[in-house]
DNA sequence: GCTTGAACCTCTAGTGACTACAGGTATTAC
DNA sequence: GTAATACCTGTAGTCACTAGAGGTTCAAGC
């Protein structure tokens, strides 16, 4: 089940590995040339090593990489968190307490969100089925959006940013 | 049920209404008085007529449309399905389908958010109920991000853009 | 060897919806 | 009169990219 490839840093690559650009390494890790350039420059990939015309030369290693940190930033985890977790997994002899700390506040949060979603989907669909379908003027979506005491959920629903 | 207030176009105030600070206006309508000038800014409020010192002044008019801009922002709807809903609700004569088919448009995506986001959430369950406490080498939550094939998901989770 | 087109390079600016700060002015309470 | 608070404008920062300008390098076909 588990094999030595787990390693994530993208150092030393063997002797005679064949080396892939830019474009290969983001459509085999599912994201764009942009994005790998973005990761290097804030430092969640290392600066990769360039050939004569000064393009980037990758391993396979980095495949490994930034499918962790593509597949990390799907799950919702910030930059931040995903630098952290590189750091853990480069560290395959740590304990893995941090690393389950990390994924249960992560998980809290999208708990959260998942509430306060939920909560903003029922009162969408109630104010739609309510809509009897006349003017503006006797319009319940309007009435609703213009005064929160038509709402059923008690406090405010937590903020776009929050819901996404 | 229904009274005259519906309307959310902030002008003429009535001869001896009170007018009040942006401070207070913040206050009455749960946002900050940063987020007022942006509105204005913006064109979600009108600009505010000024007194001598050239602070603005509000009307109740305007915490009425404020609070209808952050009511509506709270349920997730973008600035510019808000701008549009100002622009029906300063219209109540007209009938009220175009604000029906905003508000499923905007249901739909909030159910597609719930989608994905209950499915991050069973997946970060999992991984992290599968996690034996040992070494960061040994531990499942680092191998589940590594690799995709170990998610119960079949497809992508959907991206982080997505779910907040 | 030459040409063409795709892939790559750097750097800057834009996205959304605010938020924070700097440096100044006005109002209000005592 | 003074001190605290509220307010003003304008700019820059947030997050995680994305898009574009303007140029260079590479790979394939002739």
């Amino acid at each position: 089940m588990k094999d030595q490839t787990t390693e994530l840093s993208t150092t030393e690559p063997s002797t005679t590995e064949r080396y892939i650009g830019i474009g290969e390494l983001a459509r085999e890790s599912g994201c764009k040339p942009e994005t790998v350039r973005y990761y290097e420059h804030i430092g969640l990939l290392p600066s990769a090593p360039r050939n004569e015309g000064n393009q980037r030369r990758y391993t396979r290693a980095a495949i490994r990489r930034l499918t962790f940190i593509r597949h990390s930033r799907d799950f919702g985890f910030s930059v931040e968190a995903v630098r952290e977790l590189l750091e853990m997994a480069d560290h395959p002899a740590m304990p893995c307490q941090e690393v389950d700390t990390l994924a249960k506040r992560h998980l809290a949060e999208v708990e959260a969100r998942l509430a306060r979603l939920t909560a903003v989907r029922d009162e969408l669909k109630r104010m739609i089925n309510q809509c009897a379908g006349g003017s503006v003027g006797q319009c319940h979506i309007i009435d609703v959006l213009s005064d929160h005491r038509l709402c059923h959920q008690s406090g405010p629903h937590g903020g776009a940013e929050i819901i996404g």
